[in-house]
RNA sequence: UCCCCGAUAGCUCAAUUGGUAGAGCGAGCGGCUGUUAACCGCUAGGUUGCUGGUUCGAGUCCAGCUCGGGGAGCCA
């Protein structure tokens, strides 16, 4: 009769004396002549290694145990006991062991048992979860994806599934990526020589959607508080540590609510995925913050407590004016706000993150709602120490008519947004919304440097291997 | 896309003014040990990213390309 299965977890967790099996992946394997020999054993269910003991007396002890190299996979069942060894609280001492899948050729195994780079782990993405790193960062972003689901689900908020495919091109933010099934080489072709997109598959031209916000607000204007949670796609040609093609984002959306509404949200989202991290993952911010960043713990813990900077960009402006810094690029009314003014904001200025709203309407998406006075919008962007922007957004312009001008000040075409002009027409209201890069709340909340390294596979120009 | 830097053993790196390519870690074998970043000894392991050029001779100098890193822009 086998013993029953515990993960490594439930294994750390439980009483000497239960017997138990348990399946893993060796990190490594030290033999004693007193007769043992010692297996690291890990399955991903939390930071630590189970020791698990092999005797000598084994019968397979010199055929299979003493042949375990760092990646083989095995099942061992045996006793859970008090650790005769410093270091761990119990082990387990091993009836069998099974070596399930063995490596091939240890010596070219990918993931040997010392230090790797970051850059040469990007390179065997398929293999990397085995690292300590990369299991701990794939724990907590499933943490933080679930307290994103948790929180807004706990305050009536609607999980609204928007499209990936869009079909209309009212969506505006940046280059985009064209669905087609269209014959790449010799489409059918309009009149004028281009490809006709009528024919295509969607009977029009459609590509992967840049932002879910202009579908939300459908549903938000009828559920009241809605959110969406999935994967967005950007095809800038974008080389920095803070930039994905694909990336996931979250976009909540609220009704009868302005910016302060807005950003109050966003600060009582930020710190709940904060405490909930602390709460429910203090292994893996362990590890971030001794090998990884030694601030990520004091900061997450300072900003669930304490709250955040609000400034007008006007504000932040002369602030950055008077400062007496020498910036590379100058200090303008009017200009966007460049990443070294923003880290002088959140890292020299005030410490923590710092939400600025109110910027000039010329540097901002038209749908952002007008002020009174005429040169700026109800926009905030949510700047964190490090990463810069964690969140952009603002209170949507309610108004067809002001609505109307500003898209024909942007010189875009009014008939595309027929839709989204009809919510101003049918019960229109105050509302507002932002959007959350998920990944950059992950190299937040971890300190992983490159944006590459908190999502499993990261896809950036010339990049789409695994 | 722009600026700067880089590519040498499975990994991290060294190699003087251009002159026989080395170390640590990892791996294999042996020794020692309730071990845990173990330790000691031995062994194996290289088309120096690719293409061309200069030279008696190129890891080293030059040009182009590919890939990677840092910064900037675009943004989340």
């Amino acid at each position: 009769m086998p013993m029953a299965w515990m993960s490594v977890k439930e294994a750390l967790a439980a009483d000497p004396g239960v017997g138990l099996t348990v399946k893993g992946w060796v990190r490594t394997r030290r033999d004693s002549k007193a007769g043992l020999s010692f297996v690291a054993l890990s399955d991903g269910s939390c930071f630590d290694t189970l020791q698990i003991v092999a005797p000598a007396d084994l019968p397979n002890y010199e055929t299979e145990v003493r042949r375990l190299t760092a990646g083989c996979a095995i099942e061992a069942e045996g006793e859970l006991v008090e650790s005769g060894g410093k270091g761990q609280r119990v082990e387990v001492r091993a009836r069998s062991i099974r070596a399930v899948g063995w490596v091939d050729d240890p010596d070219a195994y990918p993931i040997a048992a010392k230090r790797h780079t970051f850059e040469y782990l990007r390179k065997v993405a398929h293999l990397r979860p085995r690292t300590n790193t990369f299991g701990a960062v794939a724990r907590v972003r499933h943490g933080l994806a679930q307290a994103i689901h948790r929180f807004f689900h706990e305050r009536g908020f609607s999980w609204i599934h928007t499209p990936i495919i869009t079909a209309s091109d009212c969506e505006g933010a940046g280059e985009m990526f064209r669905v087609s099934t269209l014959d790449a080489v010799n489409p059918p072709r309009t009149p004028e020589g281009g490809a006709d997109f009528s024919q295509d598959f969607f009977g029009r031209e459609a590509h992967l959607t840049v932002s879910g916000q202009l579908n939300v607000e459908c549903y938000c204007l009828a559920l009241t508080k809605v959110y969406t949670f999935g994967p967005t796609f950007r095809a800038e040609n974008s080389n920095t540590s803070r930039h994905l093609a694909e990336f996931w984002m979250v976009e909540p959306e609220i009704a009868f609510a302005d910016l302060s509404d807005n950003a109050d949200l966003a600060e009582a989202f930020l710190k709940h995925c904060f405490r909930t991290l602390l709460d429910e993952r203090p292994d893996d911010l362990a590890f971030f913050n001794q090998r990884i960043d030694d601030s990520v713990l004091a900061t997450l813990e300072h900003m669930v407590e304490s709250p955040f900077e609000r400034v007008t960009y006007t504000d932040a402006v002369r602030l950055l004016e008077s400062s007496g810094e020498r910036f590379e690029f100058p200090v303008a009314w009017g200009a966007d706000l460049q990443s070294e003014h923003e880290r002088y904001l959140t890292q020299t200025t005030f410490k923590k993150p710092v939400v600025v709203t109110d910027y000039p309407k010329e540097i901002k998406a038209f749908y952002m709602r007008l002020n009174d006075d005429g040169r700026t919008v109800a926009a905030m962007d949510v700047l964190a120490p490090r990463i810069g922007e964690i969140i952009g957004g603002s209170q949507r312009e309610e108004r067809l008519e002001v609505l109307d001008r500003r898209i024909a000040e942007t010189g875009l075409p009014r008939e595309n947004y027929w839709w989204y002009r009809d919510l101003r027409r049918y019960g229109t209201v105050p509302h507002a919304g932002f959007g959350l890069g998920f990944e950059r709340l992950v190299q937040f909340c971890t300190g992983m440097a490159n944006i590459r390294d908190v999502i499993p596979f990261p896809r950036t120009p010339g990049n789409a291997e695994f």
